[in-house]
DNA sequence: CGTAATCCTGCAAAGGTTTGCAGCGAAATA
DNA sequence: TATTTCGCTGCAAACCTTTGCAGGATTACG
């Protein structure tokens, strides 16, 4: 039923191989004869089969998109920004959710890996060293982990969270708790990091609980330890976590921010919409999303693998392994205030904070593209 | 580099085609013969060419999913359900967002038709004559919408939008006013039918405010409408739009549920955590996903198109096109509330609402699969 | 007018798999 | 023992497209 190459080749009286050449090569094909089997194939609404077109030149024009969890509304801008940046040039996508299991995460990238150019590899939980090895069964971008030799592309949370603590310092805090992500999140270490640095530099205590499951709920459950832990701020590994905190926190009588401020990572939309408003640090999403396609699709015309040409390693595959960070911005609302002057935390002058800042506005941060740091 | 049918019928010295077998039916081949290729096809990471077998087989064993916007929370648990689903069952999902835009949807039906053994296509804003069109196509599903002669999966949100109304009436609310979703949309016109009638059935006064963004954007934009239209409460095409609402309302010093009572439909996530608590009606999100995946696929030995053996249409083609329709539940939450005597609205005797409901608690609700209706 | 260059088109192989058909040996039956 | 049946395997065509190579027609040039 569905038409064929063949059947455009008998109805514009040409030979199959000018059909193919006027999809894959028109500046071969006369321009008349071209436009006659334009004609053809239009009105017999023929497609090239792409599954044929794959089985020769080695190339599906799809990838592959591993995320741990879609239902988390941070994932969904960078899902959509990917999708429609890989439209663009031609390429579907497969989106698969792995539950936040690194064991899903390593099936999926097998099942993948035959039918798909290369893979986006979104906030793996799965070992580095898995990871590498699986950049050799298909090209891999990794996105919210650094991975020596791998094209990655992260945001700089290590800054976000160092401007999150400086600015709760400012307003006095000297008890601080970091609720911390899932196990194997590299974006979790690097805030643990950069937070417990500022936190030190500052002269503040510092306290870690977890590691936890990113989500609200997680945060509803940490609430009781957080007031038992008598801090009076806390910096969360992602909103959701942050506004559960604010939630479980509200049950147990103690306001926000007035007694406790909460800062988030990620400023998802939702951010916006809750009382209070959250104060939190904003990653470029969407940008990263972008950035991940393009250096997976930059090298298009090498990467055919198993051609018919080209049946030994192409001379020139040992592609540009760029790590890009992407900035982040610390954006103010509601959940911070003053530290309670209960005596034990003394308000100081208001500290000097580096770093891009942003009070609340109408409107996403639009959060401009890093440099690239290695090669 | 990757290896090949062929690599591991070198290995295990059998003939390809007892490779193949060995797969594709395992019942054909010797145990003894079977367990040596397995092993060899383990030892040489071997896996099956998936474009190879489409092309030959006619089925791709993809699945693709046509989604209006991705980034809005209603989405996610249906995709997530669908592509969990699919994967049960060796499929793959593409994920496509149309940003809301009919021709969008029009151009990736195309573009994906031959890549996929089948479309889902949620939520579609384009006419229901070109849905035919398109489905003459490749096979569809169609997800919340009606459409006669198809495979249809829809939510009750008549039922849905009537509950919520009587509710509004028992809490002696008379003028009562809804905000339609985008133009196109089915389930924006059944709520709109549904509601109208429940609404003049009470004796109230119903007014519409419509079509909008489904977004929380469009909410916001329609709270200066809503104050001039003087009602008591509002019925919203979806959660986002309502919350955004009640932001609006907030902004103009009207408080809900004291001045004004608002309804969400959805029951996203983030229903339960604005202040106030969104009362609204749950829709069974994840359950629409995988049945819509399941109807998909029941006929999955019957859909191979184009294949040898059969090169005409084959006998039992005409897939039984089921329409299921799955049960909504009004979930009572915070932001209702009895109608403010202000003497236009005079507060009546409770009325008995019928229906399926449910107090706010914990846990999302789970809705039963509603019956089939047609064949 | 003869030769070379240029453009365009056709030919045929290749890519990895599935599958109808045929063949083979062994077991079952007569 | 002769014949049929059965279980398993091999053979080769087919799916639809791309692409290196060669050949034909046309034009440019000497």
């Amino acid at each position: 039923m569905p038409a064929t190459i063949r059947d455009v080749a008998r109805a514009s009286g040409v030979h199959i191989s000018t059909v193919s050449r006027t999809f894959s090569a028109p500046h071969l094909v006369n321009p008349e004869t071209r436009g006659r089997v334009l004609a053809c194939a239009e009105e017999l609404g023929y497609r090239p089969n792409r599954a044929a077109r794959a089985l020769i030149t080695g190339r599906t024009h799809n990838v592959g998109l591993i995320i741990a969890d879609i239902a988390n509304p941070f994932f969904p801008p960078l899902i959509k920004a990917a999708e429609s940046q890989a439209r663009q040039r031609d390429y579907h996508v497969f989106v698969a959710d792995t539950n936040e299991d690194p064991i899903a995460e390593e099936e999926l990238v097998h099942a993948l890996a035959k039918q798909v150019d290369g893979v986006l590899l979104c906030s793996p939980r799965m070992s580095n060293s898995m990871i590498e090895q699986l950049s050799r069964e298909v090209p891999l971008v990794v996105i919210n982990r650094q991975v020596a030799g791998l094209p990655c592309v992260t945001m700089d949370v290590g800054q976000g969270a160092r401007s999150a603590i400086e600015h709760l310092l400012g307003l006095g805090h000297r008890r601080i708790a970091l609720l911390s992500g899932p196990r194997g999140s590299w974006t979790s270490r690097e805030i643990r990091r950069a937070a417990g640095a500022a936190a030190r530099a500052g002269g503040a205590e510092f306290t870690v609980l977890g590691p936890n499951q990113p989500t609200e709920t997680g945060g509803v459950a940490l609430a009781e330890q957080v007031r038992r832990s008598e801090v009076t701020a806390v910096l969360a590994y992602n909103d959701l976590m942050a506004i559960g905190l604010i939630e479980g926190l509200d049950a147990a009588g103690l306001r926000v921010p007035q007694d406790v401020s909460v800062v988030g990572i990620d400023d998802i939309a939702l951010s916006r919409l809750t009382r209070p408003k959250l104060t939190t640090v904003a990653t470029p999403n969407a940008a990263a999303g972008r950035t991940a396609v393009d250096m997976l699709l930059q090298h298009d015309t090498v990467a055919a693998r198993g051609s018919r040409g080209g049946r030994g390693v192409t001379s020139d595959d040992r592609r540009t392994t760029a790590q890009v960070m992407l900035q982040t911005e610390l954006v103010i609302r509601d959940s911070t205030a003053a530290a309670p002057a209960d005596g034990r935390n003394r308000p100081d002058a208001e500290l000097v904070i580096p770093g891009p800042h942003r009070l609340a506005g109408p409107g996403r941060p639009t959060a401009a593209t890093g440099g690239v740091v290695a090669s």
